[in-house]
DNA sequence: ATCGTTTGCACAATCGATTGTTGTGGATAA
DNA sequence: TTATCCACAACAATCGATTGTGCAAACGAT
């Protein structure tokens, strides 16, 4: 007398289970539900009818592994800001949300090693597309090689490397805050001061270039080492007051939400803002509206980037070509912030 | 002469072609890369060279279709909000990214039917274990019976319905509004207005029940129905402001992060905060700080929920218990904005 | 009546990995 | 010497769905 325990209900109706309640054989049902012109109308009502009845649902693991496809696409990001990711997921999830395809996301919390695990978790889950923003250690996209080398259409977006070996998806960086030093220009500011996240960032790189580049445009003088500052994230708030009470500074450019929001405090603890200096930032446009007095940026729209990248994905994955560099124009929204 | 296109370089590397590389049989190689005792030493050190040399990667979608598992959980969001959202999923990925899980994401959108849809995604990806937040025009959990009958965990978190047949994890959203009010009357407030959300949502009902009962607590007439406003993302700002001068307010509660960043405005530009009322509000903690002036609040944390729901549901997997009703504990954070 | 041609379905192989069972050579014990 | 056992791998079935092929019945044309 052994005792049986029945651990999972296994109540879950298969394809064969299906094709036995009907007495037909398990390819004719398949068929039939996939209305193939082999079957005849009267036995796919009857298969249709009864798999509703019977709740049947494939076993998509089945069928893709038969398939050799997943419907599966990978959103790879560094990490979770509340500014530019939340847009992006949405931009993305509007354009795949239709399409078949399902979402599964990593986070490489910016770490590099843990990017080449998840690009093996890729390969290993043979997804059949891959957005991703890279992590600010990556230096290059040799890791990615191997997706590419399976087949695996890769867009990276916002956070990139360019290469002539991966799509890209951005904003032009360099216009941006070229655009942005001009825009203070052209309303007098002559003394400006860049506040900038991490060099490594090839992000970072281009928006400072732009900064310098655009001084020249205007015939002002290159802006010195002290013109431009870089924050990491333990930097403390008070060596960056020290640097905007250093010089007669009448124009600030910021480059991110993030340094917004790390910043906006000292320009008002300051009395620097809107006293004394004008302020345009690169910004997704939530949080400058949300700020009091409210700050003019270029509009980075996270949502923007994270639909244009789905949509190259999907596009690519129809119909292959080649390496593109996508560019997202930007936009400027005027606000308080420049007088 | 037929012309013949590769589409699609098959370089990858299966289990069979590992074996014939190393003249064993599949299954040795299988058992090899898994430690089984059965192999020895020797043999497994030769696969797994081999493996790595030849960059062998197990295809998933194989590996547990055979083992009828997928280490997949879905998490399921009524759609992206920037506050809370980020948070939750910042959450549920701490907890889950070392567990071997990976996470499959799916929006509602705020629509039943396709968190019906989901449901069955669910099913047919046999995902183990489902994370949700439910639509706002979900009245019951029927729907998500199947799964719990196919023997998957399913975890409610925040926007929850509780029924004796799901495990939830919210905060106590009466027991936070009954406070947030008392708060208000321990700083000498009286004429309170409650602005919440739409009233078919628990959350909501909740918050107004608590809303209710603090008047009643603390000796206060029970409030009108005009001290109660409900918001729907078409409400005209100029009815909210007719109902914020109609009565002499000396104190506002806000049910949420949405509803300050929608009302704010209007009680800066009435010059009413914080001039003549004091706010208090229910929140992630973002917002609030951000505001000039800042704003006091109940502190609801997703990234706190989000743990714990994740780490409810993986402890739930390994060991099955009942169901429960976790509640995260509220945290008063004292800012400017009740004098 | 005979020979195609459809029509409509069954049969069987297959995807890649896991796992229960079987088999073999060598060492040890009887 | 023969029987027994163990270590190590090979063999084969299996998961659920898809898909190439085979084949009988039905039909039409000659």
């Amino acid at each position: 007398m052994d005792n049986y325990f029945i651990f999972v209900p296994m109540n879950r109706i298969n394809i064969k289970d299906l094709a036995k309640l009907l007495s037909l054989n398990p390819s004719t049902v398949s068929r039939a539900l996939s209305d193939h012109p082999d079957i005849k109308s009267e036995t796919k009502e009857r298969v249709k009818a009864a798999a509703a009845e019977f709740n049947y649902l494939p076993n998509l693991h089945a069928r893709y592994f038969r398939q050799k496809s997943s419907r599966l696409i990978a959103l790879v990001l560094p990490e979770f800001n509340m500014y530019f990711i939340p847009g992006l997921m949405d931009g993305v999830n509007t354009v795949l949300k239709d399409s078949g395809y399902s979402i599964i996301i990593f986070f490489s919390d910016n770490s590099l090693e843990r990017e080449k695990e998840i690009v093996n978790y890729c390969l290993s889950w043979v997804v059949e597309g891959v957005l991703i923003s890279l992590s600010e250690h990556t230096k290059n996209c040799d890791h990615l090689l191997p997706l590419k080398d399976a087949g695996i259409t890769v867009v990276l977006l916002d956070k990139v490397i360019h290469s002539q070996d991966f799509t890209t998806v951005t904003i032009d960086d360099k216009d941006a805050a070229r655009n942005a030093v001009q825009y203070l220009y052209e309303n007098k500011k002559t003394h400006i001061l860049g506040i900038f996240a991490n060099p490594s960032l090839e992000i970072t790189r281009l928006r400072v270039a732009g900064f310098t580049s655009a001084h020249l445009d205007a015939g002002l003088p290159p802006p010195g080492d002290e013109d431009i500052v870089y924050i990491y994230k333990d930097t403390k708030s008070e060596w960056l007051e020290a640097k905007l009470l250093a010089k007669n500074y009448d124009g600030v450019f910021v480059m991110s939400d993030e340094l917004l929001m790390y910043s906006y405090a000292s320009f008002r603890k300051l009395q620097l803002y809107p006293q004394k200096i004008s302020i345009v930032a690169i910004s997704d446009g939530i949080l400058p509206i949300q700020l009091y007095p409210q700050v003019s940026h270029f509009l980075h729209s996270g949502y923007e980037i994270g639909k244009k990248a789905a949509a190259v994905l999907l596009s690519t994955k129809k119909e292959p070509s080649g390496v593109f560099h996508h560019v997202i124009p930007i936009q400027l929204i005027r606000l308080d912030s420049v007088v």
